[in-house]
DNA sequence: GCGCCCACAAGTGTCAACAGATTGACGTGA
DNA sequence: TCACGTCAATCTGTTGACACTTGTGGGCGC
């Protein structure tokens, strides 16, 4: 922040504090159920009152977090029965990018993909969890860009961060990475081959075996 | 000494106003690509431009409004590439929830299936257009509650919505109710006989035909 | 000790006013 | 006639202030 008397931005106050505080959710800073104190935000962000509530708006459209009149708004909390919807939603819309990249699969797209499926195999054999999160992050949004329907990578971005709203213990990453991209390498030889229908089923199963995953680990840690 | 001190009402005031809002843009009121005027709109509803801002930001949130710095906000217009990527969205999903419905179809479920798809076949007959649109949301929307998939049904709702933000002229109803309405009964036999893969096709068949449709009457009436 | 009532503090809901940006009209000059 | 600079009206972005609600802790009666 300046001190000097800066123009007006070309951005609106409220969408700086907007992406601010998805990040904060996001980043898990601000746990689900907690409460947004809007004159904390004011002072923390420098701004008024206004703006943190406008953004605090979007955020509610956006269903990140839930408004009760009188008391504030709180961060979404997602159970854990939305938290299978979600995934179920998110294997669906998986699973359908899937098989629409591999109609749209260039040997340019082709080979972006193998390149990445390196990378994280790489990341997966030296134990770098943070980097593979990354790749992992990567590879799923090459895919459904590559599926050229922007409205199901949007959803399936959604989904994805919806699924930061659940409490969730931490991943034991070191031991999943492999599997997991055992069956990435799946998806890719089978769209890489033109299977599209292969590439779908495979795609589902993956993110179903990702949530089967999340719930063995919860399983393991409880509370 | 206060004259008539009302309560503050239990629910946000903007929140009243993006149910209003809602209402405008679904029913047409305010056209795609228009501006929302805070003050016109304050006045309109009665209060100040703080909730009507706060308002707007929530449907921001929901991506029904497109806001511009320092110019306002205008309603989203989708283009035809969107409403085609919109339409497989809604086919995957009207696809998926069959299947799921059928695995899911109670006798009570089936007979109130039934009873809707009498109704709209009465309707038809009688070529009574707008009943039988009511009456063609509430199957969707019912068959959508059947899936026992909260998510899903959310995400077909905002399809739903975001197809309204699509310049389209009048549809011809009268001419394609009969015709819609025996897609209908055909995903209905199918779910009633427990034929869960041969429902979800004709469910994507079903929306991916109306698309068709769309698109035909767009070439009809060019402008 | 237990429960009820009330005052107080904290926080949200709403409003009115100010500051900056954009748009379109108007007038001038080539 | 057209291009361009100026200017005023309109509207958005932001702020600070006030009203109302909720939750809490102390005091009182039983």
């Amino acid at each position: 922040m300046s001190i000097i008397a800066r123009p007006r931005p070309q951005r609106l106050l409220a969408a700086t504090i907007v992406e601010e505080l998805k990040r904060l959710i996001e980043a898990g800073e601000v746990q689900p159920g907690e409460r947004l104190n809007e004159a904390t935000l004011a002072v923390r962000m420098g701004t008024s009152r206004g703006p943190i509530r406008e953004a605090i708006r979007v955020l509610s459209g956006m269903g990140l977090v839930t408004p009760v009149a009188n008391r504030g708004v709180f961060v979404r909390q997602v159970s854990v029965a939305e938290m299978l919807e979600i995934y179920e939603m998110r294997a669906l819309i998986f699973g359908f990018a899937a098989e629409r990249a591999t109609e749209y699969l260039t040997p340019a797209r082709r080979k972006a993909m193998g390149a990445l499926l390196a990378q994280m195999e790489t990341a997966a054999q030296a134990g770098k969890g943070s980097a593979y999160y990354e790749l992992n992050l990567r590879f799923h949004a090459t895919l459904l860009e590559f599926s050229n329907n922007r409205r199901a990578a949007e959803a399936y971005d959604e989904c994805v961060k919806e699924l930061h709203l659940f409490r969730r213990p931490q991943f034991n990453y070191a031991a999943k990475m492999s599997r997991s991209n055992i069956e990435h390498r799946a998806i890719y030889e089978a769209m890489a081959a033109g299977r599209g229908a292969e590439a779908r089923r495979k795609a589902e199963q993956h993110v179903l075996q990702g949530r089967q995953r999340l719930l063995e680990s919860l399983g393991d840690e409880p509370g």
